[in-house]
DNA sequence: TGCATTTAGTTTGATATCGAATATTATGGT
DNA sequence: ACCATAATATTCGATATCAAACTAAATGCA
């Protein structure tokens, strides 16, 4: 939960500049999630979703740890989304055989149809972002976030 | 949960330019909420320290629809936070004398007090972050995501 | 070889969150 | 005054998430 109070009271010092900039960003990522999700057929999640779309994009046959480190969720996060993709026939997950403690998830067919379906339902509503946008000012800004993501993942 | 893998195979269209963007927003706040929280005392969250902090800037005596709306969450989101918040002592929540159907939020001392800790508790951790970063650079991204936090609260 | 350490995955308990259903109270139009 | 409608808050079930405890398997060093 994040609070869209405009007003800081808090003196304009860089500290609390950071924390009203994470403000801005928690609640833009609960409104777009939660958009998101609404689209999403299947009953998919975000979650859910962003395992599927890895797994065609950069390939699968990952272990689970990967796939948590890809994502910076913990892996009991995981093991839970995937049991979920794996109940609905989306993935498959198959021991590892050079590594007993291991694992190995692989996206079934099925899975990888639901992901288009989920692309092509989603696609309308990010139209809707980008023509509401520059997308100039988008580009402009991902740099910046990316060099913040970054740093928040090597300093965690 | 999103990937931060950094190559989209989807075309450099507008849409996927802003799936990109919010990627890495998820990423950020997911990595930024859960630092912040590890850093608050009386084992506030996130959301209970929002609605704290919400009441000291902006005052207090507000309904919990109000409060809802101002932090863009269900209202059964915020019953549960706000129980959380009362049986830890920190608000108490009265029947509305206008309004039977409604209630008022309103801080106690100890709750004031719990809001005070928690922001000397964050503040190294914001420290951190604002001495890693250009500030003037922040102060750049904020208006652009203001406006597509606005964007995203008036179409939903 | 053997035991201590590390790593993979799971489980559990707590919290946040949504959407949908519900109960209670107000309000408005007839 | 009455009833349909709207608004307030709560409850419920599902999911995501974390931290911490746990099991099982691999590794390494002595």
């Amino acid at each position: 939960m994040s609070d869209d109070g405009s007003k800081p009271d808090a003196p304009a010092d860089a500290g609390a500049l950071f924390f009203q900039l994470f403000n801005e960003i928690g609640i833009i990522n609960q409104l777009a999630s939660t958009a998101f999700e609404r689209a999403l057929p299947h009953g998919l999640t975000q979650a859910q979703f962003t395992v599927l779309n890895h797994c065609v994009r950069l390939g699968d046959d990952k272990t689970p740890a990967a796939l948590a480190d890809a994502f910076q969720v913990t892996r009991g996060t995981l093991t839970s989304t995937l049991g979920r993709l794996e109940a609905k026939g989306f993935i498959v997950l198959t021991p590892d055989p050079k590594d007993g403690r291991s694992k190995r998830v692989r996206l079934t067919p099925a899975g990888r149809a639901a992901r288009e379906e989920a692309i092509h339902a989603a696609a309308p509503l990010l139209a809707r972002v980008a023509s509401a946008f520059d997308p100039r000012e988008a580009a402009e800004l991902l740099p910046a976030l990316q060099r913040i993501r970054r740093w928040l993942d090597e300093n965690r």
